[in-house]
DNA sequence: TGTACATCAGTGAACGCGCGTTCACTGATGTAC
DNA sequence: TGTACATCAGTGAACGCGCGTTCACTGATGTAC
């Protein structure tokens, strides 16, 4: 049957939200697009009405997970920068699905080369907003606000992964890699 | 035909020691079982000689990378942590392949559970020896200097995984991650 | 020490399975008149 | 505005392929006598 376009645009974007979160859970090499397709309630051999391959969707689905993200990215940090950084090293960060796609897809840009473009574009919006937030904390300089940005989302990210790493089989020191980092700003 | 133990037993070590490369070089899941076994010059069905399933592979390679590099993070440190940090975040170690198991196997310890015991070990150990080496540079305090170490592993970590997601499509972006966190120690 | 036999690392074909992708088909939507 | 037809999102079976794993076989090694 045929559907509306508006109902087909519709469902474009389930498929891509569905995927977003997938992807980032379990990275893009252990997600089928039979399951993505399932998840979002329809038979996989629509998928490609929709995306040209595998590949389309998940540049489509690193950007939309940025995209969404930058705009919590926001919000956390309206509410503060020290906020913003203890609510990215929580344990309930640390154990969700999807999250921060630095954290979640960083690994698959570095081996899927077409993910790249999309997750530097992510990277560089998401060092823009922590620059300019530190300079509203105090710090002085654009370059030394940039650079101090780099350091912030490297150190929260190589945390997050580490926390996550380790999570099950030891939970302590997990929840250890946590804290230490939320020392970053203060 | 029949090989001598000992033949068999660096056979073992020679399988091992290629697929510790390519599993953090390319994940675990991107790489086949037969590319093991032809890359260490066998056919892909004895491979089961050797390890019971790929898992028990993933398990040893995971442990067996982090043996090395515990090695490699000793004798870093001997030269002073600052040169270590250096040599962690240089372009070569960004660009090469293998390198830190942390950086290279954290998503993948994230996704399968049953590596995360060996890497949280390996995780422990890198720890230990920063911790010491935080001290010998004048941290003061058992504490403080573990949670220092914690906070550099973190930094560096995230530093390289960020700058190899950003490495072919954004170079000097990827660059300036791993200068700005050269700053971590000095 | 020499011989006869059991062991088992390595070979290469084969298996079942899930994957990404294709395709003929359906029928409501959207359009041309 | 009503009708007849083309479009195309969604269905579900099928494809070719590579994967992890199994297996019968080989023949040098290691061992029992």
């Amino acid at each position: 049957m045929k559907i509306s376009k508006q109902q087909a645009a519709a469902n474009r974007e389930q498929i891509l939200t569905i995927a977003s979160e997938l992807f980032r859970a379990r990275g893009i090499d252990n997600v089928s697009i039979a399951e993505v397709m399932d998840a979002a309630g329809f038979t996989h051999g629509g998928f490609y009405n929709h995306f040209v391959d595998k590949g389309a969707l998940a540049r489509e689905a690193c950007t939309a997970a940025f995209a969404r993200a930058l705009e919590s990215v926001r919000e956390g940090l309206a509410a503060g920068l020290e906020h913003y950084v203890k609510s990215y090293l929580s344990a309930a960060h640390r154990d969700g699905e999807g999250g921060c796609p630095m954290a979640a897809l960083a690994s698959d840009a570095a081996r899927h080369d077409e993910l790249q473009p999309g997750f530097a574009d992510g990277l560089v919006s998401t060092l823009e907003l922590l620059t300019e937030a530190l300079r509203r904390s105090g710090v002085t300089g654009r370059a030394a606000a940039r650079m101090r940005a780099m350091r912030l989302v490297s150190e929260m990210v190589g945390a997050l992964i580490l926390a996550r790493a380790v999570r099950l089989s030891a939970p302590q020191l997990s929840n250890e890699l946590l804290r230490a980092s939320r020392q970053a700003v203060q």
